[in-house]
DNA sequence: GTCTATAATTAGATAGAC
DNA sequence: GTCTATCTAATTATAGAC
């Protein structure tokens, strides 16, 4: 535990104590691992907590339930892709289209492989309807999904690109960008080394050809 | 165990009689059907059962377990595919390296459009380390990968294809084609219609220009 | 806020009648 | 082979002492 989070009661005002934030956090790191790696079936609360060195209850004290549990993990999860992404774009010229394109898919890939658990989840989640999916799409996925296509289809309009419909660009370039380190244990039982610093960037290299028509320095 | 070790004796020499293959079967296609959908721990043999009209104790008399069960279904799924694959490349010259390449790409797309559920559990096993997953990729997995690695460096050999290593071919492209359909779900929520017949054609169309840059016909 | 105890439900697997 | 009943273990959530 971190200083001074076990017993002294609450008396932020605005804010809940630190204490309460630390052991959140910590509740939600280790959720969106065992989130990742299991579905949010497979994973339960006793080993979610037992991993932040916290008891079961704990999840309920500080979540209003496992579902509030797995949302914060979204959350995190996003914000940490948004971060990420942003510093890649925002060193290019917001007027050069490709170039910006060309940020997004590489901080796509790079994010990928450095925090893996955001496309597990996503993968586990969209195989079957369910209530927190529902959410995940409407709150945090739509606008993400029009952003990526409009982006996608000026580019087309003005640019040699991959010959891709809009409505195809975003789960193409994430099933290309991600699932390799979605599924490192598989990809390690293969052989390979997905998080290899030069595979990554590899990677992100290919990716840019293929879809920016790039394939030439 | 195997096949008519439990109470009453098969009477059949080579096979088990029919009765007993018609609920199996129906018992592994309800499976696989929840597996995809929830993962193999979120995944309950009752409602397996239950969807089979059967009940749940006939899930270990017919197969010994949970996860022998769950392999039946990875052996049907897989035999699916290649009988899918195959039913392509068999219509092409074996020394057409290009176009073989291409037909797979087709009938990976076809495939993963009209049978998810291979894809959807390959997704969920993948991102953790299990006895499941090892004895996936030893017995079934490890040889495609290196079939299509082969392959793909042959031609990158020989012909003017996409820039990427062989160690990526495998997931840029299954994530590329079968993505879209693992999380068809998750693709209607978006106000997309993943399994429309022009749609499917487009994307198949799509992944051959970019992997195979035949973007002019 | 923490932690023990436990309630209420569900899981996979088994025993034994038929 | 089927089906009821049940065993053991694990699940999420809650109650209440501290």
């Amino acid at each position: 535990m971190t200083a001074g989070s076990v017993s002294t009661p609450a008396k932020g005002r605005q804010r809940v104590n630190r204490g309460s934030e630390a052991i959140r956090s910590r509740l939600v790191e280790s959720a969106l691992s065992e989130f990742a790696a299991r579905g949010f079936g497979g994973a339960s609360t006793r080993s979610i907590a037992s991993r932040a060195q916290a008891h079961q209850p704990q999840i309920n004290y500080h979540f209003e339930s496992k579902d509030e549990l797995w949302r914060a993990c979204l959350e995190l999860l996003l914000a940490e892709l948004d971060a990420a992404i942003t510093e890649r774009t925002q060193n290019v010229d917001s007027d050069d289209q490709m170039g910006t394109f060309e940020a997004i898919i590489r901080g796509l890939v790079t994010f990928a492989s450095r925090r893996p658990e955001l496309n597990r989840i996503m993968m586990h989640e969209g195989t079957e309807p369910s209530e927190r999916l529902s959410w995940l799409v409407t709150t945090h996925l739509q606008w993400r999904f029009d952003d990526l296509r409009i982006r996608w289809e000026e580019l087309t309009a003005t640019a040699t690109v991959a010959p891709l419909r809009g409505e195809l660009l975003y789960h193409v370039l994430l099933g290309a960008a991600c699932l390799l380190y979605a599924n490192a244990p598989e990809a390690s039982l293969l052989g390979l080394q997905p998080n290899d610093d030069s595979a990554v960037a590899a990677h992100a290299d290919s990716l840019v050809a293929m879809f920016l028509g790039t394939s030439g320095p």
